[in-house]
RNA sequence: CGGGGCGUGGCUCAGCCUGGUAGAGCGCCUGGUUCGGGUCCAGGAGGCCGGAGGUUCGAAUCCUCUCGCCCCGACCA
């Protein structure tokens, strides 16, 4: 019996994400280069999902797909200055290209506010013109100091929203639609819960009046934020003089929005619902969503096998796992580790009986059912546990949640919750958006993660730092 | 970017201290055998030891530099 070859959680959670994703041949380091990775077929595959489900609701919801340069003028990022201060510790530059020093350096985008702003200035005339709904599937730059694959790498896939509007009423709505938008999918398609919710001024985008976020809890209590979106209010529109003639015949500068969720989003899945034998996809998520593993000894049940195998993968929807020189269990220990929600096992004793084994990814359990009906009873399956990964995800994220009533109980709960021991909680206190706050937080190596849109805690309260009056809990943890 | 750890067949690692021309297990290939949770046996392929430079008659081993990965911290989707 070989090793497992995955850390246990309890032993290292990082080592287990690792491992989590090299054995299920999602991704590997870029070891030629630096702070990259290779997503592989297994990963991208997600990633298409991903892709699809978002880019239905952003066409849905009016948008449509553009492409904007890599490169941006160095000149551009300095227009807008929360922005550069913000970025430039993270850009690469390119300054030679065809052999020649560049007269203006280009940076290559860590994001694209700038370079489409310059654009929007050229589209947008008049109030006819807006609102003006874009996105772009894209590939971003930032030069992290430390990274983890899908987690943070310096280059990242994502999609970036960009939206002007001509009245700041009408873009908020854009900035908490596509916030929905992002839960809607985190929740509905991924199972992975998570909680809306508005950034500080300490942590807003570079940029932006006002960020937005969903968090989501990890198997060890850390916090992913897991998307964003951003209400820019003018700060774009007068950096980049994206101007409009509005009904009254005056001249105003455009409302602009951003949002934006990157292959971050698969990181938070693997964190959210994998365990010690390896990935776990939930069933909406799944490429490849059921396997048929075939068992058989003689030549003469090879055929009967085989010949029923492929009748019920048909009907299902299956893969059958043909492969020869590897025994049934070998298939299933890679299958599971692969994350595939249900594998199907179908050998002589079933063909006797009329029956396939069905056997859950999620919980483990195998249960013999009926040939007849088995494409029905495959989809119940595959609902039954898309939604007991959601409820197992949504209950440890309450059972995390903890309130506190001062800053020494929220260092206390912090302390003791060593995320490394599996144990990180959520705290929700009552604490002022105000950057000293958040400096305060910071000294227990957490933050703020957001101020939650839906308050479902008890209202007002007095700021555990300064005492005065807020209107309400925000959450506080330890953070990728 | 600071601190720590690590780079040796595809993978996990031994060998390094005390230089003498590279090993094991797993995986892979071939044949057979097996097949309801990682079958077993036999044969075989595969590595200028991360890279560069130096010391030496001789370097995986000693020295210098460099690149990368992992962990911890400061910064971040």
């Amino acid at each position: 019996m070989a090793e497992s070859p995955i850390t246990p959680r309890g032993a290292d959670f990082a080592q287990w994400y690792q491992d989590v994703v090299l054995q299920g041949d999602m991704a590997e380091p870029a070891e030629i280069v630096k702070g990259c990775m290779v997503i592989k077929p297994n990963g991208y595959a997600v990633w298409e999902v991903l892709q699809r489900e978002l880019d239905g609701r952003f066409k849905a919801t009016g948008h449509q797909n553009a492409y904007f340069p890599l490169l941006i003028p160095q000149s551009f990022l300095q227009k807008e200055a929360e922005h550069v201060e913000g970025f430039s510790p993270e850009l690469a530059v390119v300054t030679v290209a065809g052999g020649k020093e560049l007269e203006e350096p280009y940076v290559i985008r860590p994001t694209s506010e700038t370079i489409i702003g310059h654009f929007f200035a050229k589209w947008i005339q008049s109030w006819r013109d807006l609102p003006m709904l874009m996105n772009q599937w894209a590939n971003v730059i930032r030069w992290e100091l430390r990274t983890r694959m899908f987690l943070r790498t310096t280059e990242f896939l994502w999609q970036e929203g960009h939206t002007a509007h001509s009245t700041h009423e009408e873009a908020m709505e854009e900035v908490l639609r596509m916030l929905d938008v992002y839960a809607d999918v985190a929740e509905n398609i991924m199972a992975m819960p998570v909680i809306r919710g508005q950034k500080t001024r300490a942590e807003k985008f570079a940029g932006a009046v006002k960020t937005y976020s969903i968090e989501a809890m990890m198997q060890n209590g850390l916090a992913l934020q897991a998307g964003t979106s951003h209400d820019l209010g003018q700060n774009f529109g007068k950096a980049f003089d994206v101007k409009f003639q509005n009904k009254e015949g005056q001249l105003d500068y455009v409302w602009q929005t951003s949002w934006g969720v990157s292959t971050r989003l698969i990181g938070g899945l693997i964190m959210t619902h994998s365990d010690d034998k390896g990935l776990v996809l939930p069933p909406k998520l799944a490429p490849l969503k059921s396997v048929l593993v075939p068992i058989y000894r003689k030549e003469e049940e090879r055929a009967a096998v085989l010949e029923a195998a492929h009748r019920i993968a048909k009907e299902t929807g299956s893969k059958v796992d043909e492969r020869e020189g590897h025994s049934p269990g070998a298939k299933f220990f890679h299958w599971e580790r692969r994350g595939v929600p249900v594998v199907l096992e179908l050998g002589p004793r079933d063909l006797a009986s009329g029956k396939i084994v069905v056997k859950r990814r999620d919980t483990g359990a195998k249960e013999p059912v009926s040939q007849d009906g088995i494409a029905a009873t495959l989809d119940a399956t595959l609902e039954a546990i898309q939604t007991n990964l959601f409820a197992s995800a949504r209950e440890r994220l309450k059972a995390n949640t903890v309130w506190a009533a001062s800053i020494g109980e929220v260092e206390e709960i912090l302390k003791d919750a060593s995320a490394e021991k599996g144990g990180g909680k959520f705290v929700m206190a009552h604490i002022k958006d105000d950057p000293e706050c958040d400096a305060r937080i910071k000294q227990f190596k957490a933050t703020i993660r957001n101020m939650p849109l839906v308050d479902e805690c008890d209202g007002p309260g007095k700021c555990i730092v300064t005492g005065e009056t807020v209107p309400q809990r925000a959450l506080i943890a330890k953070a990728y």
